[in-house]
DNA sequence: AGAAATTTGTCCGTATGTATC
DNA sequence: AGATACATACGGACAAATTTC
């Protein structure tokens, strides 16, 4: 097969693709993304060109790949959501650091840290459970 | 050749030699490096790792690579910048579930749940603490 | 505990496209 | 236009980590 890459390369494409998938949530953050024999069948792309896709996806933050294991969906920067994936909960609250939080944000231990919490469930089962931590105020 | 890459593999050596000349000074920052067809001669590597290597380097900003003309050793500022390059820091750990989290996936408290925790930093500053729980057991 | 299967990591060689000199 | 240099893509082989049986 030659190779044409007019405009956009395959690879790019094929990240577009996934990219697509997981901020859409039809894969949601913390399961695994088809293994990279299962992407070459279904994009008809040779292994190189689907690992090249992937490692857009790693450097943009939205996947995170395990030797012997596969690539995760990593939560990404959730934009205001109003149609939400059925068996998707979300909820946010705030509680106190405790040692290890503190240690890692550089506070005293006790200090508020607000919690974001999203729950995934699927076929009635919790799958993954992914909570993010910030400082309370903070400036950004 | 068959694929040995017992303890280093071959192009994170290459990466640390050429790492080696530029912050040494043999390539001064703006000078080109070898193209990618002679550093294929002298570590009588294929393109594509010597290109694996190369990836290495512009990750780690000390090199920039421009298509058609070449790759430029970069000054490298070891010191903090202000603001873009966010740190990201990951790790996987075994946990025993909480009350909480136990009721969440109903298992009994205690019960070994993975663990995944990014930190990413920014200016220094712990920015966000993501952690992402799952059962221990078998996949979806 | 150990073997087999699965999945990602590394490396090679080759061919062709695209940008720059 | 021609030569040089990086970009994209394919296919194959073996290594290493993880999971499954």
């Amino acid at each position: 097969m030659p190779t044409p890459h007019y405009g956009q390369p395959r690879y790019r494409a094929i990240a577009a693709e996934l990219r697509q998938r997981i901020e859409s949530g039809a894969i949601p953050p913390g399961t695994l993304l088809p293994t990279e024999g299962a992407l070459t069948a279904e994009f008809r792309a040779s292994r190189g060109t689907i690992r090249q896709a992937i490692a857009v996806l790693r450097e943009e933050g939205l996947a995170s790949t395990e030797h012997g294991r596969g690539t995760y969906a990593m939560p990404h920067a959730r934009l205001p959501e109003s149609g939400k994936p059925s068996d998707l909960e979300t909820r946010k609250r705030e509680v106190a650091a405790n040692e290890e939080l503190a240690s890692l944000f550089g506070v005293e231990a006790g200090e508020t840290l607000i919690e974001h919490e999203s729950i995934t469930r699927r076929d009635g089962r919790t799958e993954i459970v992914v909570r993010s931590y910030r400082i309370h105020q903070s400036r950004q």
